[in-house]
DNA sequence: GATGAATGAGGTTTCATTCAT
DNA sequence: GATGAATGAAACCTCATTCAT
């Protein structure tokens, strides 16, 4: 008797997500080329042959990694924020999650924020620029809080486009050092600081 | 007539050069995993033995490629400016040095800049653990100056600390977009925008 | 209600059966080695488990497409043909059928015609050896045709290998032709070119 | 001093040739999919590095196998026949020819031939299709002459075509015998019988 | 009877590095 | 100083085969 449907969906589904979780902080860290697909299944204690019977290669496993894991993530950065807030207590509390993450010892959060912000930087991988969801997401939506900020009366009046970068740029640039230097090293500017740029 | 000490130093000189200036670019947009020694040859157009013959191996080329190219570069961000001035304009002025960078279609010397600011972020390479001098050096720099402009009554109270990542990460966050997204499409946040974070 | 024995019987035989047929193309047109088994099982709509339940192995897979469906089809070639007839006419009528499947648009039928003539130039696969009653069967039963048509007064008087080899080896490559070539644009000689070279 | 480019043009294309010819008789007789890279370095006695610093891949190597060896000897076995002569006897020189090689104990000639016949049925690899020169080569040659024969009154007036492919498909099928039987069981009609199917 | 997840040996391919010239 | 042929370890990937259910 074969096992069931459901028990072939359930055993194929935690499998595949032991493998992606297993990848997540080897891409972020080491980059895709650095990645050896020998370290990806010890950590997910699974032949080579498994994962290739997932994943038709490398390239389509970090392109998973990104769909099923950083992109979705890319939308519980905002989960728990309360949009109906002025703007500039928004912007705030979005600078204040991402920090918090990254504060955090949670490495697998951290990790994905890192990737969520760098996907982009792949410069080798094609397939990437037509995923650029998990930039669009964020950036559009920090975006238009600006500028809602701005109509509101709080934010002053520099580019929204410019503002917008300086603060993801900042986050991004912070999200680096996270990973880079630890957690125990870590120091995080307050978000005060940063909304300082936006504030009138 | 054979070629005198000089002019054989010369040619030396000038071979190990090209080498390292064709690698620079490699090693910042790719990674050092990533990055293909072959590439660098073609490149360079020399061979893989001349490579060999001045650097030992691939991590003394990308050793030297901080060492000769990346560090002293750190020094370079700061040459032109005059430290005489109030700390808020040598700190403005640093700032605005390196968006001016960003901003320029000097591809050489953007690599530069970000490499220097990423540099620690390669894991995976020992030998660059003992070498912050990049990070050190600008970023101690910039600590001073914002101690310095606290003193002046310029700087708000926020921990130098603080603000020092702030700062940095945002450059360094800048850095990245401009590789990626490259010279036209590229936008920077103008310097006064960064400057609110720092000032009463 | 559980099933019966012949039930199971004729389940089981169906099921085996359909895993040969659709293995036959395969070995026909890729040559043992390129098959892949994943190929197989999905033309047979079944699971590698039950190709394995079957047969024990690849190799033996592919002896049974050779007992069960190419050796025995090497009657079937002479199945319908009337011996009783001068042998010049038997000759004529074999090499008809042959060019009629050929002609056909039965794939099926081509294939397996193809797969009896060339069955024994798998070299790698050491079983073949032992296994030549493909060619055995067509081959000696038309060498004694030729001799016959000689007795007649039919037949020129070569050597009745030489004129075998020549009829067969025509014949083998008309079927590479057509396999390659495809339905539409094959083209056969007529059965009379080919007799020409046996007729005094 | 670095070798001189005469030097290295010729270890070059002494190096490449060798595994050039050491995998004409591999893939010849084993199938493209069937040859193991492996087999090839050890004939050759290079590595695999070396293979694949003269031909990017597998496939790449297969493609020079055809061009560099089998196509041009598509010229060779037409080299040495008097074309002025009758087309009947030009026809008869050329199947003389490769049932000569076929008889020979040469097996490189023998591997070539073969191969120049067949490349045209390795129905999996692309780059083939473009590339029918072999078949084109030897057939056009056949059919014109088969032409010429007619008008010269020698030859019957069944279609050039069916009398082209009755004629090279004999050939093919017999240079499959003899890969496949060897040297000296191998036995071949006299041309004389081949040309029975030409002649009036 | 039947499933498909799982394995691992072995194939193809890459690339840092060496070495004769 | 300079070349590029040559190496081989280690990467990526395939596929026949096994096995729990």
């Amino acid at each position: 008797m074969p096992k069931t449907k459901e028990q072939c969906e359930q055993i194929r589904n935690e499998r595949k997500l032991t493998i992606l979780k297993c990848s997540v902080e080897l891409f972020a860290t080491k980059g895709y080329e650095a990645v050896n697909l020998d370290e990806v299944t010890k950590k997910a204690k699974c032949s080579h042959g498994l994962l290739y019977h997932y994943y038709r290669n490398k390239e389509e496993l970090y392109e998973a990694v990104l769909n099923q894991i950083i992109y979705p993530d890319s939308k519980e950065v905002v989960k728990d924020i309360d949009f109906n807030q002025k703007a500039k207590f928004v912007v705030h509390d979005i600078i204040d999650k991402c920090f918090k993450i990254l504060k955090s010892n949670n490495e697998e959060k951290v990790m994905e924020l890192y990737l969520l912000l760098n996907v982009h930087l792949q410069k080798s991988l094609k397939f990437i620029k037509k995923n650029e969801k998990g930039h669009t997401v964020i950036f559009s939506t920090m975006e238009e809080l600006i500028d809602r900020g701005k109509i509101e009366g709080d934010f002053n009046d520099s580019s929204s486009t410019e503002l917008t970068i300086a603060v993801l740029s900042l986050i991004k640039g912070m999200a680096f050092n996270r990973i880079n230097i630890g957690y125990k090293r870590f120091v995080c500017p307050r978000s005060e600081i940063v909304m300082k740029m936006l504030l009138k």
